[in-house]
DNA sequence: GGCGCAATGCTCAATTTGAGCATAAGTGAG
DNA sequence: CTCACTTATGCTCAAATTGAGCATTGCGCC
């Protein structure tokens, strides 16, 4: 059946991607949504409360079923999160398709369910509209993403037991190989760290069991080990959220994307504040400005802030022209070193 | 029930991304793949004969349905194709998953059907194991994206309809949006020239009624037309394509991905010839090796060329280390200026 | 009026690009 | 055997981009 080849029967549409033959494997399909806000400088993901598997709840991504009536699927999402919390989505991009990793209930049943992930950016940050939905600090789940204040504590902590996972083995072929790994993504033995593997990081750190979700003790972790290794959250939302982050960061770079975040007026420093909120790391701000300015990513308004310390700053807003002008635009970033 | 909420029913399982309410709602999802190779410099995608809508047969790509009996999306992908092609799949990324745009038949039936897409790089061109199946060069789909020997003539074809195209519209706000895409993604109008924007030109020719696969004319075209808006591919497949091509062109710029398509030793001309395969675009010789060797990519081996006109090169293999040692080592991309 | 605090301007050296010129080392023709 | 031609490789140089820091400007507030 599964035969890489001609469709059995000619297709009856002039488009579609020619799944016409996969209709006897009917799978279970669902969408997910990482919302992105970023106010007071703290990037922050929409949250919605789920039955967890203790009696209590966790917290999860938004998610619901695909339903036929949406003619795409991204209008579907948008459709589906506009109506439900009153929420405008800007920017919406597709993330990733996940499969059931896993999982054994519905493989069993001969069924496969795949959710497809959203990554989506809101410009104001709504007082969440239901009850049970809230705008959390996405680094409350990645703790050790944040390095907007130096080396988190966090990955202070986790630090020993990444290294007692890679010391564990016995075979030194594969402990040179987690060696290696740990350097690529947490920057350990020598490597550098590199904010866009939050990805690869959340995996390697599944991998060491040191993830909560992993061995189906959602409810277990003190706080104090929710500050080492995060919140947990439903299903492997955390691994979505973590997708998103990287992709986010790494977008951030080649794409005027951040001033989807941003109110139609803003000051340099505000937009530097989300930038670093995004990317988790201090920025160099004289550089930062004059990059912004190089680019020609925005144009000054005539009204300065008022009321805060220190000289008032310009409002300037985003040149949308730029969208057409440069191929490519952007930020590079340039990390500001901190003294030790 | 579309709801962003709080799954009705608690989980049965520990993972898994939160679709058990989507069971009511069976999609059908097939898998698609655009496996390429780089051989004597040319870019190249496997393709599959397909029963067209006139009697004949059609290109596409490979395609299959998604069956349960796989643990992982990516791994499935990966049994089929080595299965039924005897191809290794090197380097296997997911590209994007295709909702059923345009399409009607199945969603008067109360069912969605996906595609998910993925990108294989495989090293060697083996023979196309099934008959049906065959490499060919991807510039045979989207000819305008071929600027290695200047400006591609198919794009001096399509130029004047494109203008068409924008100038039909009496609305000057529209006509405006309009031209504005043509500079944005076909360089037109003032625009600069992006080989990254594979998908967003395909798509404004598909919007401009100048793909064949639009109009379900599949047959309709002759050689002379294929030479200027390229060979059609059954289904949606071209978009397929397009996506994939401008994932790799803008992936080989930042991660060292070309070597996948690399045989084991070569030489750093031939290396320069993959990378213009791919982006479609001519470099400069003397400083693609500068960066080549700046960034380490490569060992030097003991071996020369031979037999070749002109001085011996030397061969050279891919430094594996640098996955390790460099953040995000890849390419840049530096054009190499042709008079006129 | 002087202080502290941000915003903004400006400098400067170290790299990194972009573009060529020059030389080396083979092959094939006459 | 030598010349013409071809490709590989080395090297230079100016322009542009980065990374880092010092200096100045305006404001609210003692």
């Amino acid at each position: 059946m599964s035969s890489l080849t001609t469709a059995k029967d000619p297709p009856d549409h002039a488009l579609g991607t020619g799944t016409s033959d996969a209709l006897s494997h009917p799978s279970a399909v669902g969408l997910v949504a990482v919302i992105v806000a970023a106010t007071d400088g703290e990037p922050r993901a929409l949250t919605v409360q789920v039955p967890g598997q203790a009696p209590g709840r966790q917290d999860g991504l938004p998610f619901g079923p695909l339903v036929p009536e949406h003619p795409t699927l991204e209008r579907g999402l948008r459709a589906w999160v506009e109506r439900q919390t009153h929420q405008r989505l800007g920017y919406v991009e597709q993330l990733y398709t996940f499969g059931d990793r896993d999982r054994q209930g519905d493989e069993a049943a001969g069924l496969h369910s795949l959710s497809v992930a959203y990554l989506a950016l809101v410009r104001e940050m709504r007082p969440a509209g239901l009850a049970e939905a809230s705008w959390r600090n996405w680094y409350r789940y990645l703790p050790w993403e944040d390095w907007r204040a130096g080396r988190p504590e966090s990955l202070g902590a986790i630090e020993p037991r990444l290294m007692a996972w890679a010391g564990e083995v016995a075979d030194p072929k594969l402990r040179r190989r987690r060696e290696d790994r740990l350097g690529l993504t947490f920057g350990l033995c020598g490597g550098a760290w590199n904010e866009e593997r939050v990805l690869e990081r959340y995996e390697l750190l599944f991998e060491a069991g040191l993830i909560p979700e992993a061995q189906g003790q959602a409810g277990k972790g003190a706080c104090a080990e929710a500050a080492v290794t995060g919140h947990p959250m439903a299903f492997d939302h955390r691994r979505v959220l973590a997708t998103a982050i990287g992709r986010l960061r790494g977008k951030i770079k080649y794409r005027p994307v951040v001033f989807e975040l941003m109110p139609p007026t803003f000051t340099l420093f505000q937009l530097q504040r989300t930038v670093e909120a995004l990317s988790g790391a201090e920025l160099h701000k004289q550089n930062f400005r004059r990059l912004v300015a190089q680019q020609g990513l925005v144009e000054e308004t005539d009204d300065l802030t008022s009321g805060t310390a220190g000289r008032p700053a310009r409002l300037v807003r985003f040149r949308r022209e730029v969208l057409l002008e440069r191929p490519a635009p952007g930020f590079r970033l340039t990390p500001a070193r901190r003294p030790g």
